[in-house]
DNA sequence: CGAAAACTTGATTAGCATCAAACCAGGTGG
DNA sequence: CCACCTGGTTTGATGCTAATCAAGTTTTCG
């Protein structure tokens, strides 16, 4: 596991590129995770300096600029994704072959869990800001929860942390008037960012996020802007106004 | 693990009573769970006869009548449930304290499974139907996963299950026209209930299923029926024209 | 049979989608 | 360097969908 150099949350875009594999550090892979600032935050929290020696397979250092994917909807994988830093939007399309942006992933959450069971993933995975994550094969995580208990019960923890984030996105963040979904969503970016200075991200994604349309997101933020919820830095950078913003979600004005 | 008796499916109202725990049949524990027509579709598909024997805890018969709590949400649960026959539905209340169903789960589901994590339910669990369920003690399940690797990766296949359908409801019945939304739910009744004669919810129930008002829900409703894509059959009980509503499912009308 | 619960239907309104245009920043090429 | 182009954003005007408020009807059950 690579080292934990944070990239830089800055929305690039630009033409998407390859993502930034690099090729393995130097040493041995157990040095490289106890070196790793967020490893007690991760998957391998479970994982002592014995079970780290005994890794037969290589873990990549997975880097993805804003935009890029991590993997596509309808394919197999062979490795998962724990993220170090940054964030990444898991999306489907509708029916009718719209976007809707199921939830969130950040620091400490894993992605692609399904390629364990084999199967297809059911999503999109793209990142939203620059993220830094672990590419763990399959076959690696496969054999760590065969001969480790604590292993096999942090991967549930990860299937029911985003089990949880999907049914608050369905109670908090798809209904309710447009106002109210926006400043909840505005509150989580708040968390995955660590800090009340966001980037917010295009009022297309946040529509896709909140099943409304971008020029509803436009508005709302507009409004929260002239109102002094939201202060502008630049173009997509903001700072919150947590308190005034739980105390507008409190009361229905 | 009990027989496979399927109760009918009839919506049954009036005053909720405590769940029609049977105090465990006749013989072992094994030899009921050998008789068990759906066992191929239950968590326990993974455990041979000798796995069977060595059950250290008791497995109850768990049933509900429609309408009938499994467990609250904010408990610490004991049990896990695995649903034999019935549907059960999921909820939690939206922070302006509305009610919101969150999904379903039938034959094969299991529900309350964050209970193996310590961690409290996050949601209520309520029968939609009536409902026969094992309910599974929580430190059966741990030892079962400790021991048997098949069982282990059954427990991960049910937890991905949940995620996908979490996701389906997000993407497909979250948003949409509701005249749409309603033909999908009518479409996954079918699938729980396994035919088109099914049982049709209270239109409040509806609502909070997809995110409208009863009156929506009811008017959505009555055309149908006025459309011949629904013919009522007494009061709750209705078939459904499934080919004709996945047509009107394809064309935007 | 009467009361309560659930359902239906109507009238009105609020909120959001839609369509359309103008605006703004960054990047490109003449 | 400036003109232009592109992709994203903002704002306006209008119409439609579903929420809301309000009866009235049907069903269920004590």
């Amino acid at each position: 596991m690579p080292d934990i150099a944070t990239p830089p949350l800055t929305r690039v875009s630009g033409p998407l590129t390859t993502p930034m594999n690099r090729p393995g550090s130097t040493g041995a892979q157990a040095d490289t995770c106890r070196q790793c600032g967020v490893r007690h935050l991760s998957l391998f929290a479970a994982l002592d300096d014995a079970a780290l020696q005994s890794l037969h397979y290589r873990i990549e250092d997975a880097r993805f600029r804003a935009g890029q994917t991590l993997y596509e909807a309808d394919t197999l994988g062979r490795t998962i994704f724990s993220i170090r830093a940054g964030v990444v939007m898991l999306e489907r399309l509708t029916p009718q072959a719209e976007r809707r942006i199921l939830r969130l992933a950040g620091q400490g959450d894993v992605v692609g869990l399904e390629a364990l069971l084999g199967q297809t993933h059911s999503s999109r995975a793209i990142a939203l800001s620059d993220v830094a994550a672990c590419a763990l094969p399959t076959a690696q995580v496969q054999e760590l929860s065969l001969s480790n208990r604590a292993f096999t019960q942090h991967l549930m923890v990860r299937w029911q942390r985003a089990l949880d984030e999907a049914d608050e996105w369905l109670a908090e963040l798809s209904i309710g008037p447009a106002r109210e979904r926006v400043l909840r969503l505005i509150l989580k970016f708040t968390d995955y960012f660590g800090g009340s200075r966001i980037q917010l991200p295009m009022r297309e994604d946040i529509g896709a996020m909140l099943g409304m349309t971008l020029e509803t997101a436009s508005r709302v933020i507009s409004n929260l802007r002239r109102e002094g919820l939201l202060t502008a830095h630049g173009h997509t950078e903001v700072t919150v106004d947590v308190p005034r913003v739980l105390e507008a979600l409190r009361s229905p004005d």
